[in-house]
DNA sequence: TACCATTAGTTAGCGTTGCTAACTAATATC
DNA sequence: GATATTAGTTAGCAACGCTAACTAATGGTA
């Protein structure tokens, strides 16, 4: 096999790989609507999870400008989900915290995603499932492992080594 | 290892999944805006590719209502990428059919997208590579294996609920 | 201390893309 | 021919993205 037909492959797979992470997020986020709460929302939540975090913070990691996050927040406080406090060391920061009620609504929303995702993986075999785990590796590392948006990061210990 | 501990596991596996989809999204579609076409409108386009549809037609392939599509389909027109034609035996169809102009920029849009997945895996071996094929197989089959329109709806995040 | 640059966040205003409700026009049915 | 159904449009609203321009607080420095 030579290189360029070698490349085109690699094209091919990139392509499928494209096609299957759209229809399968697709699949997963059917359920959102039922929370209650917006998709921006569910995933600003998913970081305010692991403790209160600054606006400018909470912009960075959904990768979006303060301006847009500022009023999301101020949006996610007034529906009750999240609350914004003031900083006591520098006056400037707003740090934004999760509600009990925001939680509850991510956990719902993640639940049901995870859920639906994990119907379609449960009808397969456990081979297919050991391929799909070093798939989710490879993926992962491809990609820098960054903190997840949505959910939380999985922890070290319990994610799979590559193998 | 008992079915309780394996369910958690196939839990896990589905949220890692869909976490990994959601960042190789968020990487492939940042060239988006240099096709000087819109997300919504690359997406609408790529249904075109394989022939023009009624406004219904593709109103339904975006999971997008008709109101939503006409306006889409006619800034689509207005800009150049796609042509509205009255039907010939139904005088209430409007056929829709993607502009030379408007089939560029779908190249173009997904040229740089998979480029960019593309990038990513030629960084793996050649192992990794038959892995990740072999997973994306087993999505394409857990989905139901229908014919792939590359891009898509946008992902969660920016979709708004649907009631 | 006074001044000025930097940093964090907000406000104002715009564009895109979703939606529903209500409409027109064409076709189908009884 | 009257009525129902179907296809699409228009009007108006909401959610979210952006940039530009602002306020307020902090930090450095002469």
């Amino acid at each position: 096999m030579n290189a360029r037909a070698t490349e085109g492959q690699t094209w091919r797979l990139a392509d499928r790989l494209h096609s299957a992470a759209i229809h399968l997020l697709r699949r997963a986020r059917r359920t959102d609507p039922l929370t209650g709460v917006s998709a921006a929302q569910l995933s600003a939540l998913s970081v305010l999870m692991s403790g209160p975090k600054t606006l400018g913070e909470l912009a960075t990691a959904e990768q979006v400008r303060a301006p847009t996050m500022s009023r999301l927040v101020s949006e996610m406080q007034r529906v009750g989900v999240a609350r914004k406090v003031a900083d006591r060391h520098d006056g400037r920061v707003v740090r934004v915290d999760a509600t009990p009620k925001g939680l509850r609504a991510l956990r719902r929303g993640r639940v049901m995603r995870i859920d639906a995702i994990e119907r379609l993986i449960a009808t397969r075999s456990a081979a297919d499932t050991r391929a799909l785990e070093l798939a989710v590796d490879l993926i992962e590392e491809m990609l820098g492992a960054r903190a997840a948006p949505w959910t939380a990061r999985r922890d070290a210990k319990t994610s799979s080594a590559r193998r």
